[in-house]
DNA sequence: TCAGATACCTTGTGGTGTGATGTATGTGGT
DNA sequence: ACCACATACATCACACCACAAGGTATCTGA
C-alpha cells in the first residue's frame, strides 16, 4: 500500500463492504478486517477503531444482527449476520456505487467518448 | 432519481469529479453543478452549498486555481483551472477508486470468482 | 411586477474515520 | 518467568465535510 486510500472513500465504502461480506455468511469484526485486506490485495487496511463503531451502528439500524459466542480457547467473539433490511440496503448501495462510478468513468473519458 | 445517493458517497466522489471535469478545460461552479447532473444521467444533483466550499478548499490546497471574469451580461463568474498538483492528485484519486471499487465488486461476487 | 434562472457566498448541525488508549486472553521464543 | 505479538473487543477527542437554510445580486420573460 504505497499511498493510503483517503478517508472519505473509506467512509463511503465501509457499509456496503461489510454488508456484502456478511451476505457471504456469519462472521465477526476482527475477521472482517482481514477479509477487507484480502479483497483489496492488501491495499485497504481498516483500523479497528472504525470497524467496531461501524458494526454497532449497523446493528442499531437493524441492518445486521449480532450474537456473542465463546471460542474453545475462551476468547469472546461477536458474530454478525445480515438481516432482511440489510439485504435491501446492500442492493441500494450497489446501485448508488454503479451510478457514481459510472459518472466518474465518464468524466475520466476512459474508453468511451 | 428514485433514491438519492448517500452523502458519504457524494463526499468521496466530489473531489475526483471536480478535478476530472476541470481536466477537460476551465469552467466555473454553477456549470460544474450542471455537468455532474449530465454525467450521471440526472441521478446526481449536488447542492450549491457543497460546491463553493469545495472549490475554495481545492484552491486553498493548490489543486485548482481560480480567476474572476465578467460576462457580457454583467454577471461575475469565477473560472477555475487544474494545476499540476491537481493533475497528480486526480491520478492518485483514480487509483484509489479503482482499488476500492475492485474490492467491492469482488465482495459482491459480480461476474468473477 | 414578479417568478425563475443564473451565480456566488456563509453558518449551524450531524455523522464518521483516525489515532490513541484501554482491557483481556493465548501463543511462541528465550 | 518474561516479553513480544496476535487475537478480539471497546471508547474518546479531534478534524473534516455534505446538507439545509439563508443571504446578495443580475438578467430574462410572462
Amino acid at each position: 500500500m504505497k499511498k493510503p486510500v483517503y478517508k472519505e472513500l473509506v467512509a463511503a465504502s465501509s457499509r456496503p463492504m461489510v454488508l456484502s461480506i456478511l451476505a457471504g455468511g456469519e462472521t465477526y469484526g476482527y475477521e472482517i478486517l482481514k477479509q477487507v485486506k484480502r479483497l483489496s490485495g492488501g491495499e485497504l487496511e481498516w483500523s479497528d477503531g472504525m470497524i467496531y463503531p461501524l458494526l454497532h451502528r449497523l446493528e442499531r439500524d437493524g441492518l445486521i444482527a449480532g450474537r456473542w459466542q465463546l471460542t474453545d480457547e475462551g476468547r469472546r467473539r461477536k458474530y454478525y449476520r445480515l438481516t432482511a433490511r440489510g439485504k435491501r440496503r446492500l442492493a441500494r448501495d450497489r446501485e448508488s456505487w454503479r451510478t457514481v462510478y459510472g459518472a466518474l468513468e465518464l468524466s475520466w473519458g476512459s474508453g468511451q467518448a
